[in-house]
DNA sequence: CGCATAATAT
DNA sequence: AATATTATGC
């Protein structure tokens, strides 16, 4: 296994960048056609081939040059010699992902393969598509012995192990591969076993997009530069070409939706941007709207125009991101679980991470429910939908203005050291039938360290939920003071609710943090037109 | 490169 | 079954 790190070098090392080309392939087969055909074919994928019609010389060749293979195709039908006797010779002596491959499925022939160690098993005709993937095989393999190892490089290959989502990562496949022999399934079966690696777009890769997009420049950023500039080696250029699209798409609809909602907020021009003639930028127009976010603020300029100026003028921090996939499922169910003070802004936790992504997001379009929330009440939910939420609307906003009782609280307390407190939830809500299960997660940002909190509940208790949350929030404001702040559907479906101190303004300054770099933004509240900002805003429509 | 749309995933 | 995300072909 030391020896299968330094292949892993081996076959990457040069540029790590082109990581799969140059992977060592031994194939075998006792038929020259196939053997012909399977080596042009590897070849187009620019792994290295090394051919045997015999599989005991195969054999001897893995033995002698012990370290000089990453990957072994065999025929299983063999004269000389059984590929499953390869195979098992293989994983025996040198421990080699070995991928079968025959002319049948009989699933006890494959059930054999796999049980005895094949990683794969390809049905012929074996298409490009079936071996432009068998890198994986290798990385998976090595994947384990490192974590076995306690091996750190490892973490190289966290970002591969996000490829092909379900086939590669789901917990039950992933078994199979650390113990060899148990597996049985029809995964193995289908010619084309490992489907399609489909790139998942992690928050984490996502970032370097977005970072490489900025650098290059939105507008002059290409999938070629970008996916030069973001250094992922086993990304395609196709791959960011896809998520550019999106990426794109997504800034437009943002932008779009930003005009609609500017015009609300009491914005003057609210046909601003549709008279465009100088080229905008979606990212700072997005921007610009989302960090003014209807605070009511001054901004008016700021907020729907076409100037690059004042989005790089305005102390704005925020950043506009997109939402993307979420590693895995969602937030557990007992509150507290994702409670960490030493995280408190869930940095490192995978959920509140994947979840982060969407808290900075502005509302997707898809959205097309009937689903209205309810407004929480002392004794629960009230029959009464959020007010302001107006569901039919791909997009939705909805202000909620505290009780006159909890504003003027509030904006008598001295004690100024007011914090900045936002919290923003998520849930999914699976908007047709507001009775299912969904998971909502209220994350807590503060001055102070507040942690988060996370349950799961079904939508009928969404709201109650989040007056629980925030009543028993340290530094909360009353029972009814849960609800400043907005309240939208968010991608996905998600709905997302932010809620800030309004005696405060100012939000977190260098201070611990708040969230995820790219991904946040800062509010701004100028002190004095808050009341009105308030005032004005509540309840509005979009 | 970028769009439209097919293929997959959830 | 419907919707979201990626891959692909032009």
């Amino acid at each position: 296994m030391m020896e299968n790190s330094k292949t892993t070098a081996g076959f990457s090392s040069p540029r790590s960048d082109n990581f799969p080309a140059g992977l060592r392939v031994l194939v075998v087969d006792d038929d020259p056609t196939w053997l012909k055909i399977l080596e042009k074919m590897l070849k187009k994928c620019s792994y290295e081939v090394t051919t045997s019609g015999l599989a005991r010389e195969a054999l001897n060749l893995l033995r002698e040059r012990k370290d000089g293979f990453d990957i072994v195709i065999s025929d299983v039908n063999m004269p000389d010699m059984d590929g499953f006797k390869l195979l098992e010779h293989v994983g025996l002596e040198m421990d080699l992902p070995v991928i079968m491959m025959s002319v049948d499925g009989e699933t006890s022939r494959v059930m054999k393969g796999v049980q005895h160690g094949a990683c794969d098993y390809l049905l012929k005709p074996i298409r490009m598509k079936e071996l432009r993937n068998i890198w994986q095989h290798v990385l998976r393999k090595r994947m384990h012995e490192a974590r076995d190892i306690g091996n750190h490089e490892m973490d190289q290959f966290d970002e591969v192990w996000m490829l092909n989502g379900t086939e590669l990562l789901s917990g039950k496949k992933r078994k199979d591969f650390d113990n060899e022999k148990e597996t049985s399934d029809s995964r193995c079966v289908d010619s084309s076993s490992m489907k399609k690696a489909r790139v998942v777009w992690t928050v984490d890769l996502h970032q370097k997009f977005v970072k490489a997009v900025n650098q290059i420049g939105f507008d002059k950023a290409g999938p070629k530069k970008i996916l030069d500039l973001m250094g992922v080696p086993w990304l395609t250029r196709e791959n960011v070409a896809s998520h550019l699209q999106k990426y794109r798409l997504y800034l437009t609809r943002l932008q779009k939706e930003n005009e609609v909602k500017a015009s609300f907020c009491g914005m003057k021009h609210p046909n601003v941007s549709s008279k465009e003639n100088s080229p905008q930028n979606p990212v700072d127009v997005c921007t610009d709207v989302i960090n003014d976010k209807c605070s009511g603020v001054s901004g008016d300029e700021a907020i729907v125009q076409n100037g690059k100026a004042n989005i790089y003028e305005s102390k704005v921090k925020g950043v506009v991101s997109m939402p993307v996939t979420e590693p895995r499922s969602v937030v557990g169910d007992n509150i507290g679980s994702k409670t960490s003070l030493s995280d408190p802004f869930g940095l490192i936790n995978t959920d509140v991470k994947s979840l982060n992504c969407f808290t900075g997001e502005a509302p997707q379009p898809q959205y097309k429910q009937d689903f209205k929330p309810r407004f929480p009440s002392e004794n629960g939910l009230s029959n009464q939908p959020l007010p302001g939420m107006d569901c039919t609307q791909p997009t939705c906003s909805l202000n909620l203005v505290p009780s006159h009782e909890v504003r003027d609280r509030v904006s008598s307390k001295e004690n100024k050291p007011s914090f900045f407190k936002s919290i923003s939830g998520l849930g999914k809500l699976s908007a047709l039938e507001a009775i299912q299960p969904v998971s909502h997660q209220i994350n807590f940002h503060a001055l102070e360290q507040i942690p988060t909190t996370t349950w799961s509940m079904t939508s009928q208790n969404v709201d109650q939920n989040l007056v629980n949350a925030l009543q028993s929030t340290p530094g909360n404001l009353g029972e009814d003071a849960s609800i400043q702040g907005e309240c939208f559907p968010a991608y996905n479906g998600l709905w997302n609710i932010q809620q800030f101190d309004y005696n405060d303004p100012q939000p977190i300054s260098g201070g611990p943090t708040c969230l995820y770099d790219t991904l946040r933004f800062d509010y701004e509240y100028p002190n004095d037109s808050l009341e009105g900002v308030v005032l004005d805003q509540g309840l509005f429509i979009v």
